[in-house]
DNA sequence: ATCCCTGCAAAGCCTTTGCAATGCA
DNA sequence: TGCATTGCAAAGGCTTTGCAGGGAT
């Protein structure tokens, strides 16, 4: 079964209505191979349904937010991103070209230590690195 | 010297010019114990100076951010918040009231491996952990 | 048949920008 | 005095909302 395809099955599970546009939206998520943005999936969906409408993709997004399907990533860029990879990493964005890449790192090392009493019950755990990529470095010596 | 007087130093050292507007916006930084937005700062300032404009808080906020002396936090709510803190330490949000907290962490655990062909020059590493505190903790068994 | 979901359009919110006037160095 | 900085107002970009019609279950 694609990704596609467990996805929708995860909707319906759920109650959700699964919808010809739902659909298209997952497709468009898949497609992409890394980090699309609300905007970016818009405009892929709207090739093959030219009445796909903003709220439609971005509700979407938010249900599969919801559903812990998707992750939304907040690079401070002024949109957010969008990561149907499944398994921890971090992510490391180019502050010269905006590039966002995946990077494989130790969930168990950043655990919040037990001792501390913040008395939190954690859902979730972001890591950003921000720098420069190779193309993009700064020219000092 | 007062942490204050000593942001104003900094600003000028670096050539730039220390106006009252600025002199205000970094009182009024080290006045929140923590992480305002550009707009509770923009209100606080407002109280002493009226006609402060946004254009002077966001500028301003803007080049301590290029300092280095200011962090800027994108939690994905729609707006910055500003975290004049030194030190490493990573943020604690809970998605039910929005509030903030510092906890420690082990910079050292979080480092990228270097032996991971990313090849960038990493600059900042921000770490987000989401979950719930103890008032706002969901009815569950 | 129900009521969730969609499309449209407009509003909302935070942030940025343009430009003339001001004032710091 | 020169030029960075300010204030005002408006624009900009992304996201959300309201509502009536339509479609999935």
């Amino acid at each position: 079964m694609s990704s596609v395809d467990r996805l929708c099955e995860q909707l319906k599970a759920q109650g959700r209505r699964l919808t010809p546009q739902r659909r298209a939206i997952i497709q468009a998520l898949c497609d992409y191979d890394s980090h699309p943005t609300a905007e970016q999936i818009f405009a892929r969906v709207r090739q093959d349904m030219p009445d796909m409408s903003h709220a439609t993709v971005y509700n979407t997004l938010r249900e599969l937010v919801e559903m812990n399907v998707l992750r939304e990533l907040d690079l401070g860029l002024g949109e957010r991103h969008y990561d149907l990879h499944e398994g921890d990493h971090a992510h490391l964005i180019c502050l010269g070209c905006g590039r966002i890449e995946d990077v494989p790192y130790d969930k168990e090392a950043v655990k919040l230590s037990s001792r501390h009493p913040h008395g939190f019950r954690i859902v979730d755990c972001n890591v950003i690195f921000r720098g420069y990529c190779p193309d993009c470095m700064p020219q000092e010596k």
